[in-house]
DNA sequence: CTTTGCAGAGTGAATGTTCACTTACTTGAT
DNA sequence: ATCAAGTAAGTGAACATTCACTCTGCAAAG
């Protein structure tokens, strides 16, 4: 359901991405959206109905985009390769659209609304939906760990990977995510990896 | 620095929690705030000069009891057992007072001011302190893993927690945290402990 | 080709609500 | 009589949203 949007809209849910970077939850307020946009309040909503429609359309957006991007990782490659992609692809995303790590965390953006929660589900299945089938195939095939359920493991690596995302945005996105992420999946892999 | 509070601030920093469980970072008003205390609004301000008060007391008492509970944690036990020890008492902790959760968190509990930042610093301090050398010991005498640094597992430890505290919280505190969180320690144990 | 009319995109001013906080007054216990 | 602890009734600021309106480009009718 990628729903279409308008150049306008797109501008706006850009304006907004970035308003998040610059002043967090609290600073995403229509007028500051207005200021952003170089236009009146008002004209907000010849393009939106609502805050929440803004916030939803965003929060769709982003889980499009990424779906976009993970959905053309080769199937062939084998485990490893495939989450080392799969987390590069996501570090490279943050990295090029920092504003919308603030989103991921998404904790009290708005009253939270079931639209809202609804699209922040939507956002963690997308991953979910990806990382799931790789960290199965390697146990499967005996490279990852079987020492603990494919359940245990996913919840292990997407908690440090929110832990990183959310170290990144407290220190203002100082510093070189993709460096870092390089090295949490560095080191997340020789964790789980079977010793030979 | 245990800032001294009298019984009423007391009740009102539990009532804060209570507030922040039930509708959230936007539920906590001096309003709600009033009527969950059964006074008036301008009551609280006898009590705390500001809301940043109230915040800032909450985390601290948060900090507070937490280190009480962590510091009586026998220095004796081999470190798979203060470990285990170390978590069991954060879960059970938080099992009783759940609404303290949505603190742990903590983002965007109010427009991030210096107290606030301060005392958020401070709670994570608290466990890193108790947490680290647990680490570092485990991994001196071989029982937990080499191949990766102290800080990587660290941070691996610390996420897996976190969204544990996530997952209970957006399940509303449905499930049994100490159960699971006992599950939780086992395999991050399984994961980071040295084969034989 | 000009006129008519309409739609999209903008405006400033005002709406009602909620917020944290203040002021001036009261009460009951020591 | 003092004073800690309460109250009612406000304050101004910020918020999302709505209002009546203007401006502009375009397309059909005369």
């Amino acid at each position: 359901m990628t729903t279409e949007l308008s150049e306008r809209q797109q501008e706006i849910i850009e304006a907004a991405g970035r308003l998040l970077t610059s002043s967090g939850v609290g600073g995403l307020t229509i007028k500051n959206l207005a200021k952003e946009m170089k236009f009146s309040e008002s004209a907000i909503y010849r393009h939106f109905a609502s805050k929440e429609e803004i916030i939803i359309a965003m929060l769709t957006f982003l889980a499009d985009s990424i779906e976009q991007r993970l959905a053309h990782i080769p199937g062939s490659a084998d485990p490893e390769a495939k989450f080392k992609a799969l987390f590069e692809e996501q570090f490279r995303f943050f990295n090029s659209h920092p504003h919308f790590v603030v989103a991921v965390f998404s904790d009290g953006l708005m009253k939270e609304t079931e639209g809202i929660n609804e699209a922040i589900l939507k956002l963690i299945n997308v991953k979910m939906k990806y990382l799931m089938p790789v960290i199965m195939e390697g146990q499967q095939k005996g490279v990852f760990t079987n020492a603990i359920t494919t359940e245990e493991l996913v919840h292990i690596i997407m908690g440090t990977f929110k832990l990183q995302m959310f170290k990144w945005r407290t220190a203002n996105f100082q510093f070189d995510i993709q460096r870092n992420g390089e090295n949490m999946i560095h080191s997340v892999l020789t964790l789980i990896k079977n010793k030979k």
